[in-house]
DNA sequence: TCCCGATGGTTACCATCCGTAAGTGGCCAC
DNA sequence: GTGGCCACTTACGGATGGTAACCATCGGGA
């Protein structure tokens, strides 16, 4: 009832299910964290290896000092990322991601391929879908 | 540079790097009509076949009428999904995904899983740190 | 006749989030 | 002593999300 596509396994099938339900109330949490503006793509800046602030500042387009910071704090309460302060001036802080932050990437790149693949089929509908209004 | 793990492709690769770099500004709009607070959830809700506004609102937990308009609207507009309308009394409004849509289960579902395993260690994190301020 | 309920919304209003721009603090080079 | 570097932090305005109430249509029942 949950899926029809054969490709995938009885457990997907639970996965599915557990999005919906009441258990997908802590689940959205979750998700909502996860999936907002900025936090997939620091992540994947972070795939790279140890970052500095500035360097992921430089290398994320159009994300702002305060945005990074906030995206940054949250990545870390969540156990995503560890931020190392070095007691040096100028400042320099490190972050890294956690084995967490690692197993995030492949979810990640596989959305973003999505949307890749599919930009431009979204972008020629929401063309169409104006031009008619 | 963008990827350490031995098990991504040249073509993730590629994509790892679309992710960032000015390019991503575009992707970043798709993602973030995609990551927002409900989409997700619909389409994983509408891959069960077609439902009504009523069963959607049902189906998903916590989501407001409104909500659910505005982000149907958001998936009609950009081609994910169809809308029905029934000339009838009481209405008939019935969804269905698009073949995009359906190509957005797979990567829906990986991120699910994604959270739905690495909850438990999210919430800990997340309790842990408050804890220590 | 009058009211009710079902359906699929819309409107008004408020809280929270996001983005921009500017300021902070310590030290160092000029 | 002025300005720059780094990693933020603060102030403020606009966009976005959430809640609750209202709306329009029609058939059915009292």
């Amino acid at each position: 009832m949950c899926l029809t596509d054969k490709e995938l396994s009885p457990v997907d099938y639970e996965h599915t299910c557990m999005i919906r339900g009441d258990g997908g109330r802590a689940l959205r949490r979750i998700l909502d964290q996860i999936c907002n503006k900025w936090t997939l793509l620091v992540v994947a800046t972070l795939d790279q290896g140890t970052l500095r602030f500035t360097d992921l500042h430089h290398q994320i387009p159009g994300i702002s000092q305060r945005m990074l910071t906030l995206t940054l704090r949250n990545l870390e309460r969540d156990g995503l990322i560890t931020r190392t302060v070095h007691a040096e001036v100028p400042p320099r802080v490190e972050y890294a991601l956690t084995a967490t932050g690692k197993s995030l990437i492949p979810p990640a790149l596989s959305l973003a391929k999505w949307a890749i693949t599919h930009a431009p089929g979204i972008e020629a509908a929401r063309e169409a879908h104006t031009q008619k209004n």
